[in-house]
DNA sequence: GGCGAGTCTGACGGGTCGTCAGAAACCGGG
DNA sequence: CCCGGTTTCTGACGACCCGTCAGACTCGCC
């Protein structure tokens, strides 16, 4: 999904280009971190590169746009969690796979919160590119999900009051959102085992219906 | 919470300043909708309401200060949704309890979205004003639903692998975070309705241990 | 070494930031 | 109703950031 980059003017660029502009987003990224998104100005940017402005320019039309282009690419290291939605939840391991998905999209969040984030930020704000790239990150969960809870549904397990695109959009929600809570949990004494446990069982019995 | 307001330099301010104090926060509120939290300016405010950007520093430091203190009051407001927890939710109008708290909380949501949403950004970039305001929202909420859930537990309906508090975190962020996708779901022909039962239906089993 | 395509940046007009000092509006007492 | 003091507002300013050129620089290739 990540193309071939181009210049802000559209032509194709070079290796030394490539460096330059991947430093630029490099350093976006830290900066995102370091000062949070309110407060992000293309010097600090380029600045931080030891480069100009009129560098920056030429490969982004304003500091928003570097954010998109790191918000695909974290879009793009989710399907690396995806396989891990194959694995079946309604038999023995049902419990451990679970929690096997729950860690794994934790890290996920934990190694790209600063610019998930903004996407968010941006993607509820009503801007149509961020919404498309988060779009493209649930893509690869929500059907599966969905899936299972029709499939519990069907079985009996779960109420017909319940729909599964919203009950999986839901649940979705509740992890990625519950990830950035993290530090709070820890202070108040839960464990990421205990977090994951809790995750993990609150999602298992919503998606399958089974209780116990 | 919400104080008497003061001036950037500490003075207590008399009636017409309270006036024009007020315009710049209905007028950073209306921006904030329109432009987003990114792309926000003094000048932008001051023009708005037609006064100079020098009046707008005798109140807030900067933007982000007049969000801090829009953030403060929608948090305020969140007492209104605190009385619907106090009913039950296990007796037989169990369901239809969390419906009204679901829907309360929903509205509640819908009607500050645009501030909740940079409280929560900027909560999340580590910044301890904004952590402090998200909080006191959250006391009004999770203490109650923490209590349900430790009930159940004792009762055996739920499983003890749950960590109460942070199952009630994650049911509130779970809440908080679906309103912001309501045009979606609508756009994908699920109901208001429909997705108050869902979420109600989702948060009861998962409050209360109780299936069907 | 010279050439050309690709890449970078100094410099600039235009705008915003944040801060004064002083102007304007307000208010209570005479 | 006018005056004087207090509160509130703002014009003006230096500093800085934005976004854009034209031209300077770099590098690989002949």
């Amino acid at each position: 999904m990540t193309e071939l980059a181009l210049a802000s003017d559209g032509r194709v660029i070079g290796a030394r280009a490539q460096r330059t502009r991947r430093r630029l987003l490099d350093a976006t990224a830290k900066l995102l971190g370091e000062r949070g998104a309110l407060n992000l100005r293309v010097v600090d940017i380029t600045r931080e590169v030891g480069t100009s402005p009129a560098t920056f320019y030429q490969y982004f039309s304003d500091v928003e746009e570097a954010i998109l282009v790191l918000a695909d690419e974290a879009t793009d290291e989710i399907v690396a969690v995806e396989p891990l939605l194959e694995r079946s939840w309604t038999d023995t391991d049902g419990l451990a796979n679970v929690d096997a998905f729950v860690l794994a999209l934790m890290e996920y969040w934990e190694a790209h919160s600063v610019i998930l984030r903004v996407r968010d930020l941006r993607a509820e704000e009503g801007d149509k590119r961020f919404w498309a790239v988060r779009t493209r990150g649930y893509a690869a969960i929500v059907p599966a999900l969905t899936t299972k809870i029709e499939e519990a549904q069907a079985a009996g397990r779960l109420t017909q009051e319940i729909n599964p695109y919203a009950a999986a959009s839901a649940a979705m929600a509740m992890l990625e959102r519950l990830f950035t809570y993290q530090s709070v949990f820890r202070r108040r004494g839960v464990s990421k085992e205990a977090m994951t446990t809790t995750l993990g069982a609150m999602l298992h019995s919503t998606v399958t219906g089974i209780t116990g």
